[in-house]
DNA sequence: CCGAAAAATGAATGAGTATTCATTCATAGT
DNA sequence: ACTATGAATGAATACTCATTCATTTTTCGG
């Protein structure tokens, strides 16, 4: 299909260049194609970049529904699956990250972007919540607020995407998880002791 | 200081706009200056995107000292004051926010940004590393590592802020900030009890 | 095979934009 | 009063880029 070929090219264009540098010409000799392809099957360039994040945004969605199934029954099992999921090669990759990014950071000026992100997020941080209020009634943890709890998650694993893109040479795979599981061990000690 | 006026100018127009829409007629406009002021100043539009990051970035790198200073004496104090900062309305105000992420959504692409955020960032990590070692050593933490508290420390505080910017009717900075303190509790709890 | 419909091409168009530069103008020095 | 200085202007230039479209190529049902 065109139009995927099309999208795999505006991805590999946006982590080399950038959103703002990347021209509809560009995304066709990425894609071996010629001038016109672009507004043939997406019909304006804003069409491309939004189908884009929507694509990577269903991407990601399928790698996080596969980690939940492919994981431990338990609760603890799955959510430390959406944790490490965050940190796999496969997804902290310098060029995807750069991708997220280079979206990220147009949210503001272009509402399109905003809704697509919120979605994905929402959906992610409501899945994170339940396991956290699910972990909390088995271990009978006192005092733990699911709220804080998937606050602290949700948000630190983005901050790490952003260390990775900054600091590649210092970034540490493990030393990040680490991080993870010592703050799961904090919340969660009967779970990750 | 025209220099100043024109920084603030580019701020401005991307806060607004993003990078990729602003040009250096929108930065002469929101100045009320004339179309040639930009190149007479700063010789190009590269060159002014450059130094309107390190201007923000300069800016913030005040906060932060000036947060350090106005806080209480003791570590625990000076850590709380920083990630305060970081949830203070003047900081984690959503056009603030939307041009740190538009510098950053442009961090792979352009090596100059990323040093600029390399330096920051690496400033930011050694004084929240030295403040957990204090701590740790204060209040005889055993089994705390300060390389994992300060990983979760400076990298949700990122996280909280694309938040901000993505689902900015959701985002609540009490909330927020109770889980950087209920977080705070479980590494430290006789500083934070 | 045929031929109509769909897909693809790539040159042309026109809007937009960074940069240049001849000129204006206010101020300061002589 | 006269001149020198340099900040500021804004029209002109050169260039990039999204979009259009006439034309060619491919596809595929009959």
């Amino acid at each position: 299909m065109r139009r995927r070929q099309l999208i795999d090219a505006t991805i590999k264009c946006i982590a080399r260049k950038g959103i703002g540098s990347t021209s509809v010409g560009d995304v066709a000799s990425e894609a071996g194609l010629s001038q016109g392809i672009v507004n043939l099957h997406f019909e304006s360039k804003e069409n491309l970049l939004n189908e884009t994040l929507r694509f990577i945004a269903d991407e990601y969605k399928d790698r996080f529904n596969k980690a939940l199934e492919g994981s431990g029954p338990g609760p603890a099992d799955k959510l430390l699956a959406l944790m490490e999921l965050d940190l796999r090669p496969g997804i902290i990759d310098r060029r995807k990250i750069a991708v997220w990014f280079a979206f990220w950071g147009e949210v503001k000026s272009r509402p399109t972007y905003r809704k697509i992100c919120d979605e994905r997020d929402q959906y992610y941080d409501d899945v994170v919540e339940g396991l956290c209020r699910e972990i909390i009634a088995e271990g009978r943890y006192e005092g733990v607020s699911a709220t804080s709890v998937t606050i602290a998650l949700t948000t630190i694993t983005n901050g790490m995407w952003l260390d990775s893109l900054i600091s590649p040479k210092n970034f540490n795979r493990q030393r990040n998880l680490d991080a993870i599981v010592d703050l799961l061990r904090r919340y969660f000690p009967r779970h990750y002791g």
